[in-house]
DNA sequence: ACACCAGCCGAACGTTCGGTCCAGTTCTGG
DNA sequence: CCAGAACTGGACCGAACGTTCGGCTGGTGT
């Protein structure tokens, strides 16, 4: 098995379970490997192992989302672009985001500011395109806040009532107003 | 030390560090109390404790929040106050929602079905306020969905941004927006 | 042909888990 | 004041935890 599947079969059971709920038994299990085995690949144990998922899940985020707010096409559609990269990213609100899975515990303690810093950041990003569309610098943030904030409340709320169309009902209702301004 | 302090006490730690995180041991330090103890107020052990505290916060969040939906004032100011539920029932944004918490691993599989039955039915009872506030069926449940999810996703963002002010400022924008229609 | 090594595993390690037991101490109604 | 209920701390249990170790494979370089 290459590395990719093992870290997304890895993957599964942090995201269903959270950090604290991923035993190394479920791990194993789940990954059809032993749990010696898995060991090899990661020497530091359940901590390496979380913490290079959650480095390949904000890249992954980055790369399916927020990259396309770098582009230059024009704002709007760059903000469209990234919504449908967040959906792209959560897989229709079907797949939890991992890095909110471990906003608890001893995953928070060990990755909490790094993961602070980031959201810092991608706030930033979001809010200067915001900027290009046309608002003044104080209405962007708050768009900024108000559309990041609104992706993952949806996702959460998606699971909550359990029910994935909410998710894309949302993504398209979002992207209508985007486009409408 | 009374039913209702204990019970706030051990809330803060399954809100902190997940339900598979919240150990006897912590429940018990954080407690002031023996693990015998905790076996004595709650004979089922750490699942009634999380059970017990899961209906106290769908309680709290009902009377807090979803309660003043059910007055007979007009309809914006109805939505407003259940914002302002909202953010007393997560302290201003500093407490993580508890029902939220339990979102993930035995705890989702125990409650689960309980909770997205809940929050069905409180999506009904903010869907038909927005109606009387004078949206039509469709156009209302979108709404409700929307506040909703932009109250749970500012909740999480004010977490994952370590920013507590931006829930404040969030609640601000949402009771404008919805005062303005 | 042989040595080597990445990959994998079974079996155990010490620790902590959720949970139990019991000898007390504190509270309370009569 | 006392009996009994309510409550507590601390020792203790089997099971599961994360981790380690020695050894077994099959393929690669020489």
């Amino acid at each position: 098995m290459d590395q990719a599947q093992l870290l997304s079969r890895l993957q599964l059971v942090f995201q269903e379970h959270g950090y604290e709920g991923a035993t190394l038994s479920k791990l194993a299990a789940h990954s059809g490997l032993g749990k010696a085995s898995l060991y090899h690949h990661f020497p530091g144990g359940k901590a390496e192992i979380g913490a290079t998922l959650l480095r390949g899940a904000v890249e992954r985020l980055e790369k399916l989302a927020f990259a396309a707010l770098r582009q230059n096409a024009n704002p709007r559609q760059r903000l469209t672009e990234f919504v449908d990269g967040f959906a792209t990213y959560t897989e229709d609100g079907a797949s939890p985001c991992l890095i909110a899975a471990f906003s608890q515990g001893s995953a928070w303690v060990a990755h909490g500011d790094a993961v602070a810093e980031q959201f810092q950041s991608w706030r930033a990003l979001l809010a200067a395109t915001f900027q290009e569309a046309g608002y003044k610098p104080r209405r962007a943030r708050r768009e900024a806040d108000a559309l990041l904030g609104a992706l993952y409340g949806q996702l959460l709320l998606a699971k909550l009532s359990d029910d994935p169309s909410a998710f894309r009902r949302s993504i398209k209702r979002l992207k209508k107003s985007l486009l409408a301004g």
